[in-house]
DNA sequence: CATGAATGAGCTTTCATTCAT
DNA sequence: CATGAATGAAAGCTCATTCAT
């Protein structure tokens, strides 16, 4: 339900009906619609967290941005078999209550750390060129969020066409597969665009 | 209102009490919450359009990189100048009503259109690599929201900072003039980050 | 509503059909259930302090036992003439909510100060005899709260009954004008029942 | 818990997390909120009858003031000794649903007419004089009660008060031994409070 | 004999909107 | 052109009660 309508328009009505419990029930496993919400946003973050490993430097290991890509094309995946739970999550904090928003906000701060950690690191290996990381990692994770929101979207706009009997696929550019996505997100943070 | 509490929380109460007006006055003016919303959306997003020139190739004209880079510093311009505005239209449009949410999600589409063509421009004159347009402009259009929310955000935060009497800023990197953080944008954007 | 059923059983749902109003009218001029009720209370808890006079012992002034019995006949006028109000306030405070139940408390404790003045006075002036302040001022309140009480249940009672056409009325002995029964309430004060 | 927070605030929760037993083994024993409170209202109204003995007037017995402060101090020794209960039922009947409540209604117009027939029997034997029976058993009863009501809570402050480690009795007056408490109430009965 | 997950009617409260003045 | 009292649908939440285990 939050998915399909957004915190706020998503009523404890919605849920569970949806749920196909009664009303009590509800407030029996949850202390109200933003718990259910936060622990929903706690669970995702988990997983993501979970689909991030640190770049090593160790001898034998890939090379950076090889793992880079492999933490890419983990997260891409996670979020496609969590497209609901991700859905949500995607979307701006601003969107729900003040205390499920520090959560959120707190995570995507965390995954800022992470690119800057990257990009300080390259740099100091002769990789990176100077730069401001902080703005850098900013961009990178808008990059990141606003590719992976719009993948959702048209996969589910996809799915939803499939359903009703339409073959034409909206925008086929987000709906390759992921490592294909992947690639394609590394090359512009690593090269740019333009030559 | 709506920069403060966001669409849902802002109350037409507390709008009309912020203005000074009475209920039905606001319904004199407006047809409702939505529209108010629509109309402020609007009127950022033709603020916005107005701060971007199409890239012309004539002669005498910039170099291409140039003409975008102007158009980063103007779109920043506008942004910081009408920052009430630009605060709420930079959130993700999920939030809003259903109504209000396809005029925003249209203008970022377009928006989306015009780095495509840029883009394109780019490759049928050389200067563009090999890529997926559509995946490109998409992170771009992300790069640049993520960095102006969280540039409005520092700001915010640094100006009540100031009023408090505290002399901290939060994060420096985004508090940095216009011109430089869309040089840096542009720089990402162009080369990318690694060699 | 609150005389007929109780602050508890009384619902917000009860007094808008009663005062046919609508929901949110209510709430524009009350913030809640609690605060009509303590509004009521105030209200009530006003008319009563009016209606008590410091028994005074200036010269010219009837004898204080006179004044004793004028404040009683006066509270009992007081009582009749809003038993709405009366019959929900004579009741035990801890019915109602916490803060409610304050102003009720130190309404009474007001009232028994002012007895137990009454008492010491008196014995100063070799009128009382030796007693235990605090308990008698707190019997005499509890004789005359309970008096008051199954008066305004009797009169309720008897309206009733009068209204579906009975004319039995049930307990006779407190249908009696207020003068004897203030009478009645001072002499048991004063002389007690027993020679 | 009825004490404590009175009969709506307590909850079957309530009852049930004290009680260290299950919800339905609640619903074992009793059917329902009203039932448990019934019975535990029945328990005491019993402890008190126990402890009221008819006023007799058999040669060899005690003078009829003597037993009417015997009833008085066995009176206040139950109560004492059951604390709970009397805190709940000392209270206005009409806190409780409706059911409960003649059951209280009852019991209380039970001691009425007990006073009542002392009253006349005294009269009868020229001890009592003129006076309205009803109303000055009205004005017993509620004297008794109040004082009771009274001493109850000041013990439970008091008691409160030594737990956490204050010194400072709230009102003193009511926490003097139940034997000076009946006496006081039954002179203030007998023989009123001025000269 | 005991359990506790499930229930749903009913509560208080909010707020976008209307309309007679 | 402005007002603001009135509205009522709908929200989040509570809690006495049931019943399959």
């Amino acid at each position: 339900m939050f998915r399909e309508k957004g915190y706020h328009a998503a009523s404890v009505g919605d849920i569970i009906d949806s749920a196909r419990i009664a009303r009590g029930t509800f407030y029996l496993y949850f202390n109200g619609k933003r718990e259910i919400f936060t622990e929903l946003a706690s669970e995702f973050l988990s997983l993501i967290r979970g689909s991030v490993r640190k770049i090593t430097l160790a001898p034998g290991a890939p090379p950076p941005i090889e793992q880079m890509r492999a933490n890419f094309r983990r997260v891409m995946g996670t979020v496609l078999a969590h497209d609901d739970l991700a859905t949500i999550m995607l979307r701006d904090p601003s969107e729900v209550d003040l205390e499920g928003r520090a959560q959120m906000q707190q995570f995507f701060d965390q995954v800022i750390g992470l690119i800057e950690l990257a990009v300080r690191t390259g740099r100091s290996l002769g990789f990176a060129r100077d730069c401001d990381d902080h703005i850098i990692a900013v961009s990178a994770l808008g990059a990141l969020r606003e590719v992976l929101r719009r993948m959702l979207a048209a996969r589910a706009e996809a799915a939803k066409a499939e359903a009703v009997g339409l073959d034409v696929a909206p925008s086929r550019a987000l709906l390759i597969d992921t490592e294909r996505l992947a690639d394609e997100l590394v090359t512009f943070f690593v090269r740019g665009v333009f030559t």
